[in-house]
DNA sequence: ATTGAAATATGTTCGTA
DNA sequence: TACGAACATATTTCAAT
């Protein structure tokens, strides 16, 4: 079975791979050859290939924020002023580090985010002094994540 | 300056290293030893103290969803009833694979969500079938990501 | 697209400082 | 911790099919 989208054509091979590789960027070309029962060189080709569809954005070591003592994530939807650009005040949060993700979104909030901070007290920090330094911000809605029991990417 | 925490003590080469990796894993240890100005071998011993202490939860290859057609990121808050135990809903979200993320969170929901789906039907099909089907799932409100902005790791 | 083999680059270990 | 040298693996290229 093929999927075709935007010129890119995946077979169950390249989709092998990259399950593989999205689990663990460092599991070897050679491993994964061994696995599907071709050579190295055919799955370094594909990878080739697959990179230069612009399948493949990159590789990321993740590290566990907790250990170095980042435990409170939230999500906070803001509410921005009409007469205020979205991408002036995207700028701005872009220069808080605390901010991980950044949503323009549907719904009552004009701007939706992902933040992590050491605790509750540098979370307040954020949302009072950082965020809503911001021009345009008018009020945020916060929600804190207790525990995230699921975190991964989609399945290829 | 050192940062101590849970017994894991890192200091700002142990940062250069690890934040040179955050960006690209596949990032070579001599490349980062010239970088610094110390060699491969002690790179590589501090990546072994730093797995040891459990900073580091692995390396993942990154794909752009949208080249393979997941083109609608939404988010879902989700009201459960009091009744029903939230591991046993969350035990049936993790077989839903669009959902990406699954959050236990403060406020009004009682489990939010990330999902990656391909376009609004397939969206609505998520919500309606996937999601409405699991016991003690009352109501849940969607907003849709029309654009996401930021995407990064929280910078050590 | 795939192979096998060669060439290059990288990761890993270890004795020493 | 860090070094350098030796060793072990991995990646990358390429001519041939």
């Amino acid at each position: 079975m093929k999927i075709v989208n935007e010129s890119v054509v995946i077979d169950g091979i390249d989709k092998t791979i990259l399950n593989f590789l999205m689990e663990n960027a460092k599991k070897s070309i050679l491993e994964i050859a061994k696995n599907i029962g071709i050579t190295g060189a055919a799955v370094h080709q594909r990878l080739r290939k697959l990179e230069k569809a612009g399948l493949i954005e990159g590789s990321k070591l993740m590290i566990n924020p907790r250990v170095i003592g980042y435990k409170t994530m939230a999500f906070v939807g803001i509410y921005l002023d009409k007469a205020i650009s979205n991408p002036q005040a995207v700028k701005q949060l872009s220069e808080i580090p605390e901010v991980i993700e950044c949503h323009y979104t549907t719904g009552n909030w004009s701007i939706f985010l992902k933040i992590l901070c050491r605790d509750n007290e540098h979370l307040m920090h954020v949302l009072n002094k950082d965020i809503q330094a911001i021009k345009g911000v008018s009020r945020t809605e916060t929600f804190v994540s207790l525990d995230q029991q699921i975190k991964r990417q989609i399945k290829i």
